[in-house]
DNA sequence: GCCCTGACGTGAA
DNA sequence: ATTCACGCCAGGG
């Protein structure tokens, strides 16, 4: 990174910076909470060059569809979901609810936010323990 | 300048 | 659920 952060840099980092322990955001939601809607290529390139800021929480940021960037296996992807077990973020086959873990920053995101109850009332028939 | 490669997103097939 | 084509734009060769 420059030694000067250029202003798109430093919006970047204060938005990731404002994601709130326990919840997850993509790329595309930085970058537009930011200013810089449609360039979620720039935020991955801001994190990417800001690597040893253990202050910051990069592992909030996720992929839109609520996968996490990195490859399957890979180091960084590994440290990512530790780093989110570690604030009761469950990452499953890679990826995180985000109805359910997904910042919401308005309060119309919030009351519209997970919409279907929780509850699916699936077939009631050969189902699982549950009761998390 | 041109082309390729990304911690990406979206819409269409 | 997956794949593909594009749109996007900063860097590296």
């Amino acid at each position: 990174m420059p030694p000067e952060l250029s202003p798109a840099a430093r919006s970047v980092l204060a938005v990731v910076r404002a994601i709130p322990r326990g919840r997850v955001a993509s790329y595309g939601q930085v970058a537009a909470a930011a200013g810089l809607k449609g360039r979620a290529r720039l935020v991955g390139w801001v994190l990417r060059h800001a690597g040893a800021d253990a202050a910051l929480p990069w592992h909030r940021v996720l992929r839109a569809s609520g996968g996490i960037a990195f490859p399957r296996g890979s180091a960084p992807h590994d440290e990512q979901v530790r780093r989110l077990a570690r604030e009761r973020v469950e990452v499953r086959a890679g990826r995180v609810d985000l109805a359910r873990y997904g910042w919401r920053r308005t309060l119309d995101e919030q009351l519209w936010g997970p919409p279907p109850a929780i509850a699916p009332a699936r077939r009631a028939h050969k189902s699982a323990p549950r009761g998390d």
